[in-house]
DNA sequence: GTCAGAATCACCCATTCGGATGACGCGGGA
DNA sequence: TCCCGCGTCATCCGAATGGGTGATTCTGAC
Protein backbone atom coordinates (compact mmCIF):
# COMPACT_ATOMS: atom_id res chain seq x y z
CA UNK A 1 0.00 0.00 0.00
CA UNK A 2 2.01 3.03 -1.74
CA UNK A 3 -0.71 4.95 1.22
CA UNK A 4 0.79 3.96 3.96
CA UNK A 5 4.40 4.62 2.61
CA UNK A 6 3.82 8.00 1.99
CA UNK A 7 2.52 8.67 5.10
CA UNK A 8 5.09 7.12 6.70
CA UNK A 9 8.25 9.65 7.95
CA UNK A 10 9.10 12.84 8.81
CA UNK A 11 7.47 16.00 9.49
CA UNK A 12 6.61 16.40 5.84
CA UNK A 13 4.06 13.62 7.01
CA UNK A 14 1.99 16.70 9.19
CA UNK A 15 2.81 18.65 5.95
CA UNK A 16 0.78 16.54 3.22
CA UNK A 17 -1.83 15.63 5.48
CA UNK A 18 -2.32 19.12 5.75
CA UNK A 19 -2.44 19.78 1.76
CA UNK A 20 -4.90 16.77 1.10
CA UNK A 21 -6.89 18.22 3.82
CA UNK A 22 -6.92 21.62 2.37
CA UNK A 23 -7.79 19.93 -1.18
CA UNK A 24 -10.31 17.90 -0.03
CA UNK A 25 -11.98 20.58 1.46
CA UNK A 26 -11.80 22.77 -1.56
CA UNK A 27 -12.76 19.42 -3.70
CA UNK A 28 -16.08 19.84 -1.56
CA UNK A 29 -16.42 23.19 -1.61
CA UNK A 30 -15.92 22.75 -5.53
CA UNK A 31 -18.46 20.21 -5.84
CA UNK A 32 -20.91 21.21 -2.58
CA UNK A 33 -21.35 24.18 -5.34
CA UNK A 34 -21.10 22.49 -9.04
CA UNK A 35 -22.44 18.91 -8.59
CA UNK A 36 -24.50 19.09 -5.97
CA UNK A 37 -27.16 19.52 -8.13
CA UNK A 38 -26.62 16.27 -9.78
CA UNK A 39 -27.33 12.80 -9.00
CA UNK A 40 -23.71 11.47 -8.51
CA UNK A 41 -22.28 14.23 -6.34
CA UNK A 42 -22.83 11.88 -2.84
CA UNK A 43 -21.14 9.07 -4.70
CA UNK A 44 -17.94 11.53 -5.33
CA UNK A 45 -18.35 12.91 -2.11
CA UNK A 46 -18.06 9.81 -0.18
CA UNK A 47 -15.71 8.60 -2.77
CA UNK A 48 -13.12 11.21 -1.64
CA UNK A 49 -14.01 11.13 2.14
CA UNK A 50 -14.01 6.86 2.26
CA UNK A 51 -10.57 7.13 0.14
CA UNK A 52 -9.25 10.06 2.97
CA UNK A 53 -10.03 8.47 5.96
CA UNK A 54 -9.68 5.05 5.46
CA UNK A 55 -5.97 6.23 4.33
CA UNK A 56 -6.11 8.38 7.47
CA UNK A 57 -7.29 4.52 9.64
CA UNK A 58 -4.47 2.48 8.45
CA UNK A 59 -1.45 5.20 9.00
CA UNK A 60 -3.16 5.51 12.61
CA UNK A 61 -3.56 1.75 12.92
CA UNK A 62 0.01 1.14 11.63
CA UNK A 63 1.10 3.94 13.76
CA UNK A 64 -0.43 2.94 16.98
CA UNK A 65 0.80 -0.99 16.42
CA UNK A 66 3.78 -0.20 15.37
CA UNK A 67 6.29 -0.36 18.58
CA UNK A 68 3.90 -2.75 20.91
CA UNK A 69 6.28 -5.41 20.76
CA UNK A 70 8.08 -5.06 24.20
CA UNK A 71 11.23 -7.10 23.08
CA UNK A 72 12.78 -8.07 26.44
CA UNK A 73 16.58 -9.40 26.14
CA UNK A 74 18.63 -10.37 28.92
CA UNK A 75 21.90 -10.68 28.10
CA UNK A 76 22.86 -14.07 29.19
CA UNK A 77 26.82 -14.07 28.86
CA UNK A 78 27.23 -17.94 28.23
CA UNK A 79 30.91 -18.80 26.94
CA UNK A 80 29.42 -20.93 24.36
CA UNK A 81 31.84 -20.16 21.47
CA UNK A 82 33.11 -23.57 20.96
CA UNK A 83 29.53 -25.68 21.33
CA UNK A 84 27.23 -23.23 19.34
CA UNK A 85 28.39 -24.46 15.57
CA UNK A 86 27.80 -27.84 16.83
CA UNK A 87 24.55 -27.25 18.65
CA UNK A 88 22.21 -25.54 15.55
CA UNK A 89 23.74 -28.27 13.26
CA UNK A 90 20.26 -28.78 10.93
CA UNK A 91 17.15 -29.95 12.96
CA UNK A 92 16.50 -32.12 9.98
CA UNK A 93 12.85 -32.41 10.14
CA UNK A 94 11.87 -30.65 13.20
CA UNK A 95 10.44 -27.32 13.75
CA UNK A 96 12.83 -24.22 13.50
CA UNK A 97 13.65 -22.91 16.74
CA UNK A 98 15.11 -19.62 16.76
CA UNK A 99 18.81 -19.31 18.31
CA UNK A 100 17.62 -16.01 20.49
CA UNK A 101 21.18 -16.48 22.35
CA UNK A 102 23.13 -16.06 18.95
CA UNK A 103 20.65 -13.05 18.34
CA UNK A 104 21.82 -11.37 21.27
CA UNK A 105 25.12 -11.81 21.14
CA UNK A 106 25.03 -9.85 17.83
CA UNK A 107 22.91 -6.89 18.49
CA UNK A 108 20.91 -8.13 15.89
CA UNK A 109 17.49 -6.52 16.53
CA UNK A 110 14.04 -7.49 15.25
CA UNK A 111 14.17 -5.62 12.22
CA UNK A 112 17.13 -6.27 10.76
CA UNK A 113 16.25 -10.61 11.10
CA UNK A 114 13.25 -9.68 9.42
CA UNK A 115 15.22 -7.87 6.55
CA UNK A 116 17.69 -11.18 7.38
CA UNK A 117 14.55 -13.46 6.81
CA UNK A 118 13.41 -11.04 3.72
CA UNK A 119 17.05 -11.36 2.04
CA UNK A 120 17.24 -15.21 2.70
CA UNK A 121 13.56 -15.43 0.57
CA UNK A 122 15.57 -14.10 -2.07
CA UNK A 123 13.88 -10.72 -2.29
CA UNK A 124 16.07 -7.85 -3.59
CA UNK A 125 16.11 -4.91 -1.76
CA UNK A 126 13.23 -3.09 -3.21
CA UNK A 127 10.91 -5.62 -2.78
CA UNK A 128 11.38 -6.21 1.14
CA UNK A 129 10.77 -2.18 0.88
CA UNK A 130 7.83 -2.96 -0.52
CA UNK A 131 6.63 -5.51 1.78
CA UNK A 132 7.67 -3.94 5.09
CA UNK A 133 6.42 -0.55 3.69
CA UNK A 134 9.67 1.54 4.55
CA UNK A 135 11.43 2.76 1.31
CA UNK A 136 14.88 0.96 -0.45
CA UNK A 137 17.29 2.90 1.52
CA UNK A 138 16.15 1.93 4.77
CA UNK A 139 16.34 -1.51 3.47
CA UNK A 140 20.28 -1.32 2.78
CA UNK A 141 20.51 0.64 5.61
CA UNK A 142 19.15 -2.56 8.02
CA UNK A 143 21.12 -4.81 5.48
CA UNK A 144 24.08 -3.00 5.90
CA UNK A 145 24.29 -3.15 9.98
CA UNK A 146 23.24 -7.19 9.46
CA UNK A 147 26.39 -7.45 7.17
CA UNK A 148 28.51 -5.89 9.45
CA UNK A 149 27.25 -7.82 12.30
CA UNK A 150 27.61 -11.37 10.44
CA UNK A 151 30.71 -10.07 9.37
CA UNK A 152 29.67 -10.45 5.94
CA UNK A 153 30.36 -8.64 2.36
CA UNK A 154 27.19 -10.40 0.46
CA UNK A 155 24.16 -11.38 1.13
CA UNK A 156 24.12 -14.92 -0.05
CA UNK A 157 27.17 -14.88 2.83
CA UNK A 158 24.98 -13.12 5.02
CA UNK A 159 22.58 -15.47 4.44
CA UNK A 160 24.68 -18.88 4.81
CA UNK A 161 25.96 -17.41 7.77
CA UNK A 162 22.77 -16.44 9.45
CA UNK A 163 21.67 -20.15 8.73
CA UNK A 164 24.66 -21.67 10.28
CA UNK A 165 23.87 -19.94 13.55
CA UNK A 166 20.25 -20.65 13.47
CA UNK A 167 19.16 -16.81 13.30
CA UNK A 168 16.82 -18.46 10.22
CA UNK A 169 15.07 -21.54 9.04
CA UNK B 1 8.70 -15.96 9.32
CA UNK B 2 5.23 -15.28 10.31
CA UNK B 3 6.27 -11.57 9.61
CA UNK B 4 6.59 -12.30 5.93
CA UNK B 5 3.67 -14.85 5.80
CA UNK B 6 0.78 -12.29 7.22
CA UNK B 7 1.91 -9.85 4.23
CA UNK B 8 1.45 -12.54 1.75
CA UNK B 9 -2.02 -12.20 2.77
CA UNK B 10 -2.23 -8.42 1.80
CA UNK B 11 -3.36 -9.04 -0.96
CA UNK B 12 -6.19 -11.15 0.23
CA UNK B 13 -7.23 -8.66 2.77
CA UNK B 14 -7.11 -5.73 0.22
CA UNK B 15 -9.85 -7.34 -1.51
CA UNK B 16 -11.65 -8.02 1.00
CA UNK B 17 -11.78 -4.44 1.95
CA UNK B 18 -11.80 -3.59 -1.22
CA UNK B 19 -15.65 -5.34 -1.29
CA UNK B 20 -16.72 -4.48 1.86
CA UNK B 21 -15.79 -1.02 0.75
CA UNK B 22 -18.24 -1.75 -2.59
CA UNK B 23 -20.65 -2.82 -0.38
CA UNK B 24 -20.85 0.29 1.88
CA UNK B 25 -20.81 2.41 -1.17
CA UNK B 26 -24.07 0.53 -2.18
CA UNK B 27 -25.97 0.96 0.69
CA UNK B 28 -24.98 4.21 1.02
CA UNK B 29 -26.11 4.86 -2.38
CA UNK B 30 -29.61 3.15 -1.41
CA UNK B 31 -30.12 5.18 1.47
CA UNK B 32 -29.06 7.94 -0.57
CA UNK B 33 -32.55 8.13 -2.15
CA UNK B 34 -34.33 6.94 1.17
CA UNK B 35 -33.54 9.17 3.90
CA UNK B 36 -30.15 10.95 3.65
CA UNK B 37 -32.16 13.60 0.79
CA UNK B 38 -34.85 14.75 3.20
CA UNK B 39 -32.22 17.14 4.13
CA UNK B 40 -29.02 18.70 3.69
CA UNK B 41 -27.09 15.90 5.79
CA UNK B 42 -23.97 16.26 4.06
CA UNK B 43 -21.99 16.58 6.79
CA UNK B 44 -23.97 13.55 8.63
CA UNK B 45 -23.28 11.54 5.55
CA UNK B 46 -19.75 12.65 5.45
CA UNK B 47 -19.23 12.11 9.24
CA UNK B 48 -20.67 8.76 9.09
CA UNK B 49 -18.36 7.43 5.97
CA UNK B 50 -15.19 9.46 7.81
CA UNK B 51 -16.50 6.89 11.14
CA UNK B 52 -16.71 4.19 9.45
CA UNK B 53 -13.42 3.64 6.96
CA UNK B 54 -11.43 4.94 9.67
CA UNK B 55 -12.67 2.37 12.17
CA UNK B 56 -12.08 -0.34 8.87
CA UNK B 57 -8.70 1.70 8.41
CA UNK B 58 -7.58 1.23 11.89
CA UNK B 59 -8.80 -3.06 11.60
CA UNK B 60 -6.96 -2.86 8.84
CA UNK B 61 -3.52 -1.25 9.67
CA UNK B 62 -4.17 -3.66 13.37
CA UNK B 63 -4.18 -6.32 11.26
CA UNK B 64 -1.21 -5.94 9.05
CA UNK B 65 0.82 -5.10 12.20
CA UNK B 66 -0.59 -7.77 14.46
CA UNK B 67 2.31 -10.59 13.82
CA UNK B 68 4.68 -8.05 14.71
CA UNK B 69 3.92 -8.39 18.02
CA UNK B 70 4.97 -12.19 17.88
CA UNK B 71 8.33 -11.04 18.14
CA UNK B 72 9.43 -11.56 21.64
CA UNK B 73 12.33 -12.21 22.36
CA UNK B 74 12.58 -15.11 25.17
CA UNK B 75 15.75 -15.52 27.75
CA UNK B 76 18.01 -17.58 27.27
CA UNK B 77 19.68 -18.57 30.74
CA UNK B 78 20.92 -22.21 29.09
CA UNK B 79 23.77 -24.02 31.44
CA UNK B 80 26.55 -26.60 30.12
CA UNK B 81 24.75 -29.18 31.44
CA UNK B 82 21.40 -29.15 29.86
CA UNK B 83 22.85 -28.03 26.42
CA UNK B 84 25.61 -30.51 25.81
CA UNK B 85 23.27 -33.73 25.34
CA UNK B 86 21.96 -31.85 22.37
CA UNK B 87 24.95 -32.11 20.68
CA UNK B 88 24.94 -36.22 20.96
CA UNK B 89 21.49 -36.01 20.02
CA UNK B 90 21.50 -34.14 16.62
CA UNK B 91 24.59 -35.76 15.34
CA UNK B 92 25.46 -32.82 12.33
CA UNK B 93 22.00 -33.46 11.01
CA UNK B 94 20.56 -36.31 8.66
CA UNK B 95 22.63 -36.65 5.94
CA UNK B 96 22.07 -34.61 2.21
CA UNK B 97 20.75 -36.55 -0.35
CA UNK B 98 20.95 -34.83 -3.47
CA UNK B 99 17.85 -34.94 -5.74
CA UNK B 100 19.39 -36.33 -8.95
CA UNK B 101 15.52 -36.56 -10.23
CA UNK B 102 14.81 -33.15 -9.80
CA UNK B 103 18.38 -32.16 -11.08
CA UNK B 104 17.96 -33.80 -14.49
CA UNK B 105 14.41 -32.28 -14.95
CA UNK B 106 15.64 -29.19 -14.60
CA UNK B 107 18.55 -30.01 -16.78
CA UNK B 108 21.12 -28.26 -14.72
CA UNK B 109 24.76 -29.38 -15.51
CA UNK B 110 27.33 -30.89 -12.83
CA UNK B 111 29.21 -27.48 -13.66
CA UNK B 112 25.91 -25.49 -13.05
CA UNK B 113 25.64 -27.56 -9.92
CA UNK B 114 28.59 -26.35 -8.86
CA UNK B 115 28.03 -22.69 -9.45
CA UNK B 116 25.13 -23.19 -7.51
CA UNK B 117 26.99 -24.71 -4.50
CA UNK B 118 29.61 -21.93 -4.54
CA UNK B 119 27.20 -19.37 -4.63
CA UNK B 120 24.88 -20.74 -1.64
CA UNK B 121 28.35 -21.00 0.24
CA UNK B 122 28.22 -16.78 -0.35
CA UNK B 123 30.46 -16.57 -2.69
CA UNK B 124 31.33 -14.06 -5.11
CA UNK B 125 31.11 -15.06 -9.35
CA UNK B 126 34.78 -13.86 -8.94
CA UNK B 127 35.90 -15.78 -6.04
CA UNK B 128 33.87 -18.54 -7.91
CA UNK B 129 36.16 -18.21 -10.46
CA UNK B 130 39.49 -18.18 -8.54
CA UNK B 131 37.86 -21.49 -6.65
CA UNK B 132 37.03 -23.55 -9.91
CA UNK B 133 39.89 -22.22 -11.91
CA UNK B 134 38.12 -20.11 -14.61
CA UNK B 135 37.15 -16.47 -15.74
CA UNK B 136 34.64 -14.64 -13.85
CA UNK B 137 33.00 -14.77 -16.82
CA UNK B 138 32.33 -18.40 -17.48
CA UNK B 139 31.01 -18.20 -13.86
CA UNK B 140 28.59 -15.48 -15.11
CA UNK B 141 27.15 -17.55 -17.35
CA UNK B 142 26.91 -20.57 -15.83
CA UNK B 143 24.79 -18.74 -13.10
CA UNK B 144 22.95 -16.71 -15.89
CA UNK B 145 22.07 -20.45 -17.04
CA UNK B 146 21.12 -21.77 -13.29
CA UNK B 147 19.00 -18.62 -12.96
CA UNK B 148 17.11 -19.46 -16.17
CA UNK B 149 16.77 -22.97 -14.86
CA UNK B 150 15.63 -22.07 -11.98
CA UNK B 151 13.31 -19.52 -12.78
CA UNK B 152 15.15 -17.04 -10.59
CA UNK B 153 16.08 -13.70 -10.66
CA UNK B 154 18.69 -13.21 -7.99
CA UNK B 155 21.27 -15.54 -6.58
CA UNK B 156 19.81 -15.95 -3.37
CA UNK B 157 16.25 -16.62 -4.80
CA UNK B 158 18.09 -19.38 -6.70
CA UNK B 159 19.79 -20.67 -3.55
CA UNK B 160 16.70 -20.83 -1.95
CA UNK B 161 14.91 -22.67 -4.89
CA UNK B 162 17.61 -25.10 -4.74
CA UNK B 163 17.31 -26.10 -1.34
CA UNK B 164 13.75 -26.28 -0.89
CA UNK B 165 14.29 -28.56 -4.26
CA UNK B 166 16.93 -30.52 -2.59
CA UNK B 167 19.62 -29.86 -5.12
CA UNK B 168 21.89 -28.43 -2.38
CA UNK B 169 22.28 -29.04 0.97
C1' DG C 1 15.61 16.16 30.98
C1' DT C 2 19.10 14.15 28.77
C1' DC C 3 20.94 10.27 26.36
C1' DA C 4 21.38 6.06 23.75
C1' DG C 5 19.40 2.90 20.76
C1' DA C 6 16.30 1.80 17.07
C1' DA C 7 14.17 2.84 12.87
C1' DT C 8 13.65 5.67 9.11
C1' DC C 9 15.34 8.15 4.83
C1' DA C 10 18.58 10.40 1.76
C1' DC C 11 22.75 11.06 -1.11
C1' DC C 12 27.08 9.71 -3.10
C1' DC C 13 30.18 6.46 -5.14
C1' DA C 14 32.19 2.03 -6.45
C1' DT C 15 31.51 -2.65 -7.19
C1' DT C 16 28.90 -6.48 -8.38
C1' DC C 17 25.34 -8.73 -10.69
C1' DG C 18 22.28 -9.98 -14.41
C1' DG C 19 20.71 -9.96 -19.33
C1' DA C 20 21.72 -10.32 -24.02
C1' DT C 21 24.74 -11.62 -27.20
C1' DG C 22 28.44 -13.88 -29.91
C1' DA C 23 32.16 -16.97 -30.35
C1' DC C 24 35.36 -21.07 -29.79
C1' DG C 25 36.83 -25.93 -28.86
C1' DC C 26 35.74 -30.57 -27.64
C1' DG C 27 33.50 -35.02 -27.50
C1' DG C 28 29.65 -38.14 -28.23
C1' DG C 29 26.11 -39.74 -31.06
C1' DA C 30 22.86 -39.79 -35.26
C1' DT D 1 31.03 -36.57 -40.89
C1' DC D 2 28.21 -33.33 -38.95
C1' DC D 3 25.43 -31.65 -35.33
C1' DC D 4 24.55 -30.76 -30.50
C1' DG D 5 25.39 -30.32 -25.70
C1' DC D 6 28.76 -28.67 -22.64
C1' DG D 7 32.17 -25.74 -21.02
C1' DT D 8 34.77 -21.82 -21.84
C1' DC D 9 35.51 -16.67 -22.57
C1' DA D 10 34.30 -12.12 -24.04
C1' DT D 11 31.85 -7.38 -24.45
C1' DC D 12 28.21 -4.01 -23.50
C1' DC D 13 24.96 -2.07 -20.57
C1' DG D 14 21.58 -1.34 -17.09
C1' DA D 15 20.12 -2.67 -12.62
C1' DA D 16 21.20 -4.10 -8.09
C1' DT D 17 24.09 -4.12 -4.35
C1' DG D 18 27.43 -2.45 -0.74
C1' DG D 19 29.99 1.27 1.83
C1' DG D 20 30.02 5.54 3.89
C1' DT D 21 28.01 9.52 5.88
C1' DG D 22 24.59 12.43 7.82
C1' DA D 23 20.06 13.44 9.42
C1' DT D 24 15.43 13.01 11.83
C1' DT D 25 12.06 10.99 14.86
C1' DC D 26 10.60 8.24 18.64
C1' DT D 27 11.02 5.56 22.81
C1' DG D 28 12.85 3.86 26.89
C1' DA D 29 16.18 4.23 30.40
C1' DC D 30 18.99 6.68 33.54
Amino acid sequence: MAVVESFDGVKKTVLIYGILGGVLIAALKLAEYRFLVLEHSLEIYGGIIALVFSSLGIWLGLKLTRTRETVVVREVPVPFEVRVPVEVAVPAGARFERNEARLAQLGITPRELEILEAMAAGLSNREIGERLFVSENTVKTHAARVFDKLSARRRTQAVQRAKEAGLIP
